[in-house]
DNA sequence: TCCGATTATTTCCATATGTGAATAATGTTA
DNA sequence: TAACATTATTCACATATGGAAATAATCGGA
């Protein structure tokens, strides 16, 4: 038995005054009115109803039972109402996870556009360049960057940058500036980057046309933090490989000097992933597009120079 | 869909943290509490729980949704719950009809002992002579003496009274003492009482051995009330025919006096009558069964003697 | 009192839902 | 990395429910 049906179906017999009637309210057939009635009836074992075929008065039990149906089956309908409208009108907290460096250089300055849309969302920013587990830590969606490593969460491309090589100027006075990619080799640091899950530092990839490098380089230091990596280089540790558009600023100010600018890493495409659902929450929704509008439209660094600046190693 | 079914099921597994866990704590198949969730959350078109074969999450909407659904669900339980106890602790208010004759003189003065056994029930007494509608009236059971009327209601026979034939000593000083039936046509005038739906006095029943006379007798005064058709008589305006069980103390006062003791008017069968109902509350059982040990031992008219007396008419 | 219009209910077949068995997926352990 | 135990889901058939048509019941009017 439906007991919210035969709920329903009772509220209307009792306003309605029949059971014809009330069948037409329900756009419902009218064996089916008379078959819920007495299921729930037989439910909760009283008469609610006293009938003929052509009158139907309510028991004493039965109005009793009206009022505080009607009540229950008006929170339900606010209870459902609320759901919807939730869905309809994006709202609600929204759990995203970041690398820092794509928070703290594009995302974060770009987020009063994105609150002037949509303002009853609440975002809860996870800013960490560990991959984490969308469904043990309750993440609604991640922006990565580099491989992909869950293939059963959804993947939607969003851009790309490239990664080149960085050295504060007081690092270059000491060791020289490298020639080639096999000048590292020789006397040469670089700030390590490792992978939080492996422990391994990442490899220094050098491109240049056809011809391709993939290094493993003596580093002084390494971290698994996009911005704490930023802030070895700019401190003189070491050769940096880190995307351009985080060095915009230091370029032009000169704390950081390009290293082998004809070489690059390759492009690191970026994603934005989410857990498969057949119920995406519209505020997930309009996030997800609204990010991709962000990195896609290479809008997304052009708040960098009005963002924050780290600080600069000894210019020597 | 049963919501219901599919509230209880989403609530157990996020108490349970587990889709089997919540099965057999509900007592269901596995495979219902998985489409019972999976048409909810169609229902609502949200993900309410995250899940995978090893690990249930429930998503911060699927947390809002389960503090309100587990509140109506609490409701609801109550509701039901209220009905159940309605059902099994007779009490509420029942509606009786009862010829008022029968209510004053033995119903009535037995109402402490009813009430001493159950004191959760209330009755709403209609005393009145006339055939009341249960269905229209919302009455839930009447006494009744006579023939029945209504085939569709189910009467439980109670008892029987004897009807016989009395006089006040001032009318048999006006008007002589008869000596059989037929002198009631030469100069007596009876007190009639007329069925409230026809309209037409009965007629005098007059039985005594295999002799018996069926007198429409003239009347100087009729009514439709048994009290007040007795209280006519004992104002002696005519001889009446009443149940035997009224009269004892005004033949123990001398207010009325036996006429043709030799003769009575047959006797007549009480019931009591109710709508069939698959349902019938624990208070009706209770009162019907009451009624029928009341009338049925005998005891009925024990308090008669100490019941209210009406005024006698002048001695003569 | 009888007839007819109206309305609640029943019947029987079509459709929806429930459930046991099988399958797919997950995540821990060796 | 592979094996395995556990658990959510799917599949196919049995059972329950919905609904159109037919029937039964009611009651007002002639």
């Amino acid at each position: 038995m439906d007991q919210i049906a035969a709920m329903r179906a009772f509220a209307r017999v009792v306003e309605a005054g029949s059971f014809s009637r009330a069948a037409d309210l329900l756009d419902t057939p009218k064996p089916t009115v008379t078959k819920l009635i007495q299921q729930l009836e037989a439910h909760l074992r009283t008469k609610l109803l006293n009938r003929s075929t052509r009158r139907v008065a309510v028991t004493p039990d039965g109005a009793a039972y009206y009022e505080r149906a009607v009540a229950l089956l008006t929170d339900l309908d606010e209870l459902d109402g609320s759901m919807a409208h939730s869905q309809a009108t994006p709202s609600g907290r929204l759990r995203v996870d970041v690398p820092s460096s794509l928070a703290l250089y594009a995302l974060i300055p770009a987020l009063p556009d994105f609150f002037a849309r949509h303002p009853d969302i609440q975002l809860d920013l996870g800013v960490t360049d560990r991959t984490v587990d969308l469904l043990a830590e309750n993440v609604d969606c991640a922006i990565r960057g580099g491989d992909l490593s869950d293939p059963t969460l959804i993947a939607r491309r969003i851009g790309e940058v490239r990664l080149m090589h960085y050295a504060a100027p007081a690092y270059l006075k000491r060791h020289g500036m490298p020639e080639h990619p096999r000048d590292l080799y020789q006397g040469h640091r670089v700030i390590g980057y490792f992978n939080a899950r492996t422990g391994r530092p990442a490899a220094f990839d050098m491109v240049r046309g056809e011809e391709s490098y993939e290094l493993h380089l003596p580093y002084a230091v390494a971290t698994n933090d996009s911005t704490a990596y930023l802030a070895a280089g700019l401190a003189g540790l070491g050769i940096t490989q880190t995307i351009e558009p985080m060095v915009g600023p230091y370029l032009e100010s000169g704390a950081l000097v390009r290293v082998l600018p004809e070489w690059h890493a390759g492009p690191i495409v970026l994603h934005v992933v989410y857990a498969p659902n057949r119920h995406l929450s519209s505020r997930l929704r309009v996030f997800v597009d609204w990010v991709a509008e962000l990195f896609g439209s290479g809008g997304a660094y052009r708040h960098a120079a009005a963002s924050l600046m780290l600080a600069a190693g000894p210019r020597g």
